[in-house]
DNA sequence: ACTGGCTCCTGAGGGC
DNA sequence: TGCCCTCAGGAGCCAG
């Protein structure tokens, strides 16, 4: 499932591929994604020069332009999407929506069984879009600090992991990465946000960061043969902490890890380190 | 203003 | 071997 550093390698998997490149031509075999793919995005897109490939919380942002003016394709990998670059004649696999062709020969292919994902058209300034404008800040930035979430806590009911997982607090944090650094700050993950001390914060803010940076690195390791095969497997499955651990000895004091749901979504923690 | 619950969708994995 | 059931999950949306 793609979070945050698996975003991230895609951009850097991709961009080296698409960008400066001419659009020849746009396929969408399946547009009904989270949202409907513009139905004519062939039209919009052909003959449009990839400018720059970014990406904001999880979503890539393509900027193309035409002789008369410029916008973004904006993609959302949901949690079963994926882009890949391959050839024409790359066989189709099941589940591959969408194909933009570069005037180079290479393929942009989308494929995402569960189409939770989404592919738009921007037309004008993406960061007024209503899909990111009420973004956080970027975890890996400066703007991303202890005090910013202990102040984002305050008079805050929810569970921290909730607070984490919420992209107008700070993008990008899934529900892994939560689990992870709640742990490695020693934070119980049903706690009150607006209970939590300044100095926790520091902590928590800091291991964010790490795992994030530490996984991103990780995905270098799938960068590499980014267009072969789909570039999958749990490559940081072997690191994690408590993720999907429910029962095992946690790694610092041996106390079986627990699990319990918050907001739907599994949570699993030490119920002896963390507070 | 907050919060919790629902929703989209398919494939994996468990039980029998 | 196969079928059915449950679950997983990002994040927008809505109701209370």
């Amino acid at each position: 499932m793609p979070e945050l550093p698996e975003v991230e390698t895609t951009r850097r998997g991709i961009a080296p591929h698409i960008l400066k490149q001419t659009i020849h031509s746009v396929k969408v075999r399946e547009g009904r994604l989270r949202w409907p793919v513009p139905e004519n995005l062939a039209a919009i897109l052909t003959q449009r020069r990839i400018e720059a490939v970014e990406r904001r919380g999880k979503y890539l942002l393509l900027r193309c332009a035409s002789a008369a003016d410029q916008g973004h394709v904006l993609i959302h990998l949901g949690m079963s999407g994926s882009l890949r670059i391959v050839t024409a004649d790359t066989p189709l696999k099941k589940h591959d929506h969408i194909e933009i062709a570069l005037a180079s020969g290479a393929v942009l292919r989308y494929h995402d069984p569960r189409r939770f994902g989404c592919l738009l058209w921007l037309s004008d300034a993406p960061q007024q879009h209503p899909l990111l404008a009420g973004l956080g800040p970027e975890p890996l930035s400066e703007a991303f600090t202890g005090d910013y979430l202990y102040q984002r806590a305050q008079g805050r009911k929810i569970p921290v992991k909730t607070l984490l997982m919420d992209s107008q607090v700070v993008v990008g944090v899934g529900n892994i990465y939560a689990n992870e650094s709640l742990f490695l700050a020693a934070i119980d993950p049903r706690r009150a946000a607006g209970r939590i001390a300044l100095a926790r914060y520091h902590a928590l803010a800091e291991q964010v960061k790490n795992v994030l940076a530490a996984a991103i690195q990780q995905g270098g390791t799938t960068l590499r043969d980014f267009t072969q095969s789909d570039g999958q497997p749990g490559y940081f499955a072997q690191q994690l902490h408590v993720y999907g651990r429910e029962g095992q000895p946690c790694p610092l004091c041996q106390t079986p890890l627990k699990r319990c749901l918050i907001a739907q979504r599994a949570s699993y923690y030490c119920p002896h380190c963390q507070r």
